[in-house]
DNA sequence: CGTGATTGAGAAACCGTTTTATCAAGACTG
DNA sequence: CAGTCTTGATAAAACGGTTTCTCAATCACG
């Protein structure tokens, strides 16, 4: 469509009659002038189809519009709900996005961060795959503001995380609610913060007695954990599960038992990843942590900070929510493409 | 660390005692200069900590060193590590990726690229997830180069596709090789042009007469497919399945028969989506596509084409390699974690 | 009606590079 | 030794915008 020549301001000035100082400022709203003036030059601009050189704005106004994304999470669990949510804040505001995989090498990181800076990023979001760990660069002290989404930022940096402590509440509360008593909890290891926490908030609800079985985020554990709950007697009528591959695993390898969900036992996961968790039978009922919100948060303030507006330090905690599908019975089944897409 | 003000050239210039244009030209390794100087110049440079602006160096050069990559594949399945190849390819390079979802939406689709337009980029690699068909957005006429990977171009284009055909053919082969000899192909819907292709190799090896169920890509589908072919007489004893999806339902559905994969019956899959492969049971065998390599070949022939070199239009198709697990038999089982990660 | 304040618009400087054109000095050439 | 060729380096002009000054014309006011 648009073809060769690109069409400049200097060309929408000539046009309009106007110096390009004048249309300058016609186009951005500042300056004085006539209305009628300021009018004609953006019709004119309209017109010709003018769009501003990037580049050339940039380097007056020290500002690229442009924003990089550092990850960790090379599978795109986490990271890319979080960037849809950025891109959504960001793209009205004629801002991109930079997507770096570093995988968890610093000096592919550092190589990274160094390419953005040249580009002068606007600001940085450091994202990854665990929230209590860092990334493997060192982005304190940078020219550039940074916020760190679901990932440990520095003392002092502005970090977004998302409730571990009330989704584990809610997902025990729901199991409750529809009725279970004998609760376990099976999570995994020990050594991430989100799982202690979960597992507190966990007790918190169901009682300080109330076992909770570490393992590997994985299918294969869910499974043992229910050959391990089931050999001992009493077996729980409420599970809650520390991610819904575990979960998954826990729910086939009760179908493989005969023991019926949601009828004999509830089971309830976390993440809301909706390839596994539409996939179990029946579809499972998890705690979604908001991922595209805290996306869309973290470019609100990425974009607050470029422009200088302070933004208070510190963490910022945002809720996660239960999403009802059919793995703890009580509530009425909800359609699964309706409920996942249903959120503001 | 780099904090306040940022080195200029000038400021390299100043120190190294020569004009800005020599220094710009010793960095560059342009110009005529004794070695001496060209070297001083470098070195000063690299003792400052000089890193040239990105922004004012594309407005002269007409150059942004950065390419966008426009999907509308959500979950990332695809996008990913078509991604992860491009940047590989590119990084080098300094140059770096907007990645922008644009769901399907033409209007959003618009709106990302003109903002990519805006900012000079490169070049545009569009991916999608699904071979046969096109983005919803024109690409064609721009003024920067265009490269599709696994998603359509218009006639004429840069296109990379991988092998279907190469690698059902591979797949059927391996189940053969294995010594099975009643096979089925169980797959998505007819209307994908992937579909019809593997198929159409399926075939090719397994006989004409060789049964093809089609269905969605689901688990479920995997599940029903067994019942029916378990319901007539004669049930297969090695299924190709269209996706990792499919294969992971099939596998499910055999074992809940308590039909041994693979002492009685060989599945393979397709896609190598390893969050699905990993998890069955057995492990799955199955066909990757490659894409990290299609990524990189995607990388390559974009900076090519931006650099005004030559490149010869039309389809460019990358083969499909056979990873082997353990549901097929035969083979001796690899380990997980070394295999997927082994390629070159 | 003269004078100071306000308004609308433009000229020019600037952002940080690259690139082209220019030029002085030294190296050949005959 | 005068004239031409190289060579190494520089000044200045882009690149495409924004922003700061400056200034003439109009307006308000006593």
């Amino acid at each position: 469509m648009a073809k060769a020549e690109r069409i400049r301001i200097y060309d929408v000035a000539r046009v309009a009659g106007v110096s390009v100082a004048t249309a300058s400022k016609a186009l951005n709203d500042t300056g004085r002038m006539t209305e009628a003036t300021r009018l004609r030059v953006k019709q004119t601009a309209a017109a010709l189809g003018f769009r501003p050189n990037a580049m050339a704005r940039a380097l007056t106004q020290n500002r690229s519009f442009t924003v990089g994304l550092l990850t960790n999470d090379t599978y795109g669990r986490f990271t890319l709900p979080v960037m849809a949510g950025i891109n959504e804040a960001l793209v009205d505001q004629g801002v991109s996005v930079f997507l770096c995989g570093i995988e968890d090498d610093a000096e592919l990181g550092a190589v990274h961060v160094n390419a953005m800076l040249d580009k002068q990023v606007d600001g940085i979001i450091a994202t990854g795959k665990r929230i209590d760990r860092q990334l493997p660069v060192d982005l304190s002290g940078l020219a550039v503001p940074v916020v760190y989404a679901f990932t440990q930022g520095p003392e002092g940096a502005v970090t977004l995380v998302s409730d571990d402590a009330q989704g584990a509440r809610d997902a025990t509360l729901h199991l409750t609610a529809v009725g279970r008593r004998r609760l376990v909890h099976v999570t995994g290891p020990d050594s991430f913060a989100s799982v202690r926490t979960r597992a507190g908030a966990f007790r918190e609800v169901a009682g300080d007695e109330a076992p909770v079985l570490h393992g590997a985020w994985s299918e294969a554990w869910g499974h043992e954990a229910v050959a391990r709950l089931w050999a001992e007697g009493n077996p729980p009528d409420g599970i809650f599960c520390g991610n819904d591959q575990i979960a998954r695993g826990v729910i086939d390898a009760l179908r493989e038992r005969g023991v019926s969900v949601p009828d004999a036992v509830s089971v309830i996961g976390f993440d809301n990843w909706e390839i596994v968790a539409a996939a179990t039978r029946p579809p499972l009922t998890t705690i979604d942590m908001n991922l595209k919100e805290l996306g869309r948060e973290a470019g609100r303030l990425i974009l607050e900070l470029a422009e200088g507006k302070p933004v208070e330090p510190g963490i910022r905690t945002l809720p996660c929510k239960l999403v009802m599908r059919q793995s703890c019975g009580g509530a009425t089944p909800v359609a699964d493409k309706l409920e996942v897409h249903q959120e503001v």
